[in-house]
Order: C-alpha cells, then structure tokens, then sequence
RNA sequence: GGAGGGGUAGCGAAGAGGCUAAACGCGGCUGACUGUAAAUCAGCUCCCAACGGGUUCGGCAGUUCGAAUCUGCCCCCCUCCA
C-alpha cells in the first residue's frame, strides 16, 4: 500500500480543502507548485524555497533527461539530494515539450522522437521511457506521458490524440513499479466535451493516484479554457487529487479552485519576475518603468516576502536596470509568494466557507486587460 | 608655429555622389510571457495635424539633374613634432 493519501477536509461549493500525505510529506491543498525545470526554481535555493512557503515543486523529464541526464540523476540519489531540497517533487513526463518544441518532434505510436534543443541529436521516448527516468528522477508524484495538444485543434486530431494518450497512460501505469512514487494520469481531449469526458473516463478506470488536467492555458481564451476545465472535472472523483497543470494567472487559479482543483504549477510567476514584472494585489506592475526611479515605498506594504520586507521598490528597479542578477531572485521569490499567499487565503476562505466572496474581493482589486489577463 | 587625423540622430559608431531619415550597438519607451529552447522575445526611438509631409549628418558658400558623401573658407577636437 502506497504512503500516498488525499483526504478531503472541507468542501464550499465545489471548492476543496485537502490534506494530501506525500510518501511522509503532508500537505495542504489547494496548492500552488514552483516550477523547477532544470533541478533548479531559477535563482531560488532550497531557504529560499522554504521562506517562500512552497509546499512542493515541480521538476522536468525531458530537460533533466538531456541534462545532466538519467545516470547522474540515479547516482545522485534522486532529484531531493541532487539540489539538497527537502519536499515534496511532482515531475511532468515530457508531455508539454510535445507541444512546445513541436517543430522539433515527430509523434508515433511508439512514441516521440525529440530533436534535442541543445544539441540537436535525435532522442526518442515512449511511455516506458519517461516512467523509467522519472524513477531515477525520484521524484514523489510522475505525470504520464501525454500528448498536450495545441489550441485550436479539429476534433479528429484531438479525438486520435486522445485515443494515443490512453494508450500511453496504461503503457506508463504498466511500466511504473516505484512505491514510493505516485502516478498521475493527464486528461486531454482539446474544446471537445466528449472527449474531455471519455478521456478522463477511461483514466479513471486504469486507477491512477490523481488525475491532472492538461491541454488547457495553451492560448486558448478565457471562456474555453474555463470550459474545457468543466467538462473534465465532473468525472474526477472525489477522493483523489486533481491537479490543473501550467495555470499561474490570478484568475486562472482561482477559477480552478472554485471548480474543485487540488493543485496547479506555473512558471509565469519565476518568468515574468525575470522579465521586471510583478505581481500585486493591484495587479500586474513593470518595476522597469521610470515612475519607480525615485519610489522609495516597498513593493506591496501587505507582502510578507523577504523583498517586500527589506527593499524598495526603487532599489528593485534599479537592480533590474543594471541588469544585476539579484533582481531575478528577489522578483521571483516576491511574485512566488504573491501566488502561494493567494492560495494560503483560498485555503481559509474555504474552510470558513467564503470562498467566492474571497476570490470576488482578489478580483476587485487586481486589474486585468481586455482578454482577463 | 609645423605635420597628420577627425567632427553623423541622447551616446558610441558605419556610410565616401542617387537604392539614405541615414546600418549596427548602447541607452530610452511600449508590449508580450500560463505542465520553461525564455536573466527572453517583438515593436518604436529627428519633427509633424503623419499609408503623407517637413527639416537633417560642425558652420557658411559653391560644384552637380542630385551632396552626409566633391570643392573653398571658417569654427572646434585629437595625436605627434617644436
């Protein structure tokens, strides 16, 4: 029996307070995930990890398998001691960079060959593939390897993808013999409520330990992006952890949460950190602008991060402007915490059953363009 | 005083008669970013009532159908020699 338990704690409207036991590890969901690709939350160590408050973070098949490849990984002794972070680590199977390195790939039924993006030399990963580096990867929680496909997508493509993806999920579930490692299976279908609802059908019946919803927040607009999230939800059930893969917009997260998702991941926090913007409960600011030359008032007065807490917004962008690296870790670890704060408040809101007077009150403040980004 | 070299958009720097409002870099201004090929990428950056028009390449005067590019004078700057 696998140490690994969901267990719903509370329940407001179909938004969900959970306690998720992760081989030792325990958690509380909703959760918002760190993007580590590399074996590295970019510019973050594991303090700071810890002071930002992350709960469990995310690491990826592909680019790990490239570099430093699955040998060193093994001989390392997995991913925990190879970048010395103690929690819970959810990798993703490669599922993603067949959709965004899809004019270097080629799909089969096999699998997909990879042209590597570093050095161009072919590589081709099935299913077993994925499981099997996701093993020495050692991480907690695996994904499937899944074809995440584009948005539009006609329904003949999607509905073949899907049928492929099955397949690929039981070849994985049958490869897959580390204990203390989770398997998820990842709902795909595209816009297409049929599929959407056979895909995670099926999956349902193969008994995986969570189910991840993908194919969403791949460029789709608001409304079929909220969508396709209702027409997969319904047929997960209610005692294992759902996790939206790749949402980290404010409103992205807290339509997920309200819909009952667990989980999510993004790297639009560490990304547009890297590139000056950050986010606050207003919205979204460029510190690069010249209006913060002189601004010498902290970021967010309500942050409890360590840049909020000790720098203003003027050294931030005067960081930003030299080009001084220091910038990428203090606008990360800010705008990381701004997302697992957003979350912390989710949690209460639930549990003291408000939650969409909650996620009115975020909304309210925080000011989105004409598409609701 | 003598001998060379040079003055180009905010800065640096190409261009040496028409294809040049003038490459490129920096700086500046916008915008994008959602399971990370991203400390990245795209656009703008002489002026304007702007799919067109108006002024430019130290200054003035010329040559030419046409000049940042050729000629003369003047003004500055740099290097070397006195």
């Amino acid at each position: 029996m696998k140490n690994f338990k969901y267990e719903l704690l509370h329940k407001d409207g179909n938004a969900r307070l959970g306690k998720l036991n992760v081989f030792g590890y325990e958690l509380i969901t909703p959760v918002f995930m760190p993007v580590g690709t590399q074996a590295t939350v970019k510019f973050l160590d594991y303090r700071d990890i810890k002071d930002i408050k992350a709960d469990i973070i995310l690491g990826n098949t592909y680019h790990l398998w490239l570099r430093p490849g699955e040998d060193v990984m093994r001989q390392a002794g997995g991913i925990h001691k190879f970048m010395n972070y103690d929690g819970p680590v959810l990798t993703d199977s490669g599922g993603f960079q067949v959709f965004s390195l899809a004019e270097r790939r080629n799909i089969s039924e096999e699998g997909v060959m990879f042209q590597s993006h570093l050095d161009g030399s072919r590589l081709f990963m099935r299913p077993e593939d994925s499981i099997r580096i996701q093993e020495a990867i050692g991480s907690d929680i695996a994904m499937s390897f899944d074809e995440c496909i584009p948005y539009p997508a006609d329904y003949a493509y999607a509905r073949n993808s899907v049928e492929r993806t099955l397949r690929w999920a039981k070849r994985g579930l049958d490869a897959h013999t580390k204990e203390d490692q989770a398997l998820f299976g990842i709902v795909q279908g595209g816009e297409y409520e049929d599929l959407r609802a056979y895909c995670a059908q099926e999956l349902v019946k193969m008994n995986f330990d969570g189910y991840s919803i993908g194919g969403t927040s791949v460029g789709e607009d608001k409304k079929t992006h909220y969508k396709m999230l209702d027409y997969t939800m319904k047929y997960l059930p209610e005692d294992k952890p759902r996790y939206e893969m790749g949402i980290g917009a404010v409103n992205d997260i807290l339509e997920a949460i309200e819909r009952g998702v667990d989980m999510f991941d993004c790297v639009l926090p560490t990304r547009l950190a890297r590139h000056g913007t950050l986010m606050t409960s207003q919205g979204r600011i460029s510190i690069k602008k010249a209006i913060y030359k002189y601004d010498f008032s902290p970021l967010d007065e309500e942050c409890d991060c360590e840049c909020c807490k000790h720098y203003t917004k003027a050294y931030l962008h005067h960081l930003v402007r030299a080009n001084e690296g220091l910038a990428n870790r203090l606008l990360s670890i800010h705008n990381l915490r701004f997302l697992i704060r957003l979350v912390e408040g989710a949690r209460e809101a639930i549990s003291n059953d408000r939650y969409l007077e909650y996620k009115k009150e975020i909304l309210q403040k925080y000011k989105f363009d004409e598409r609701g980004f």
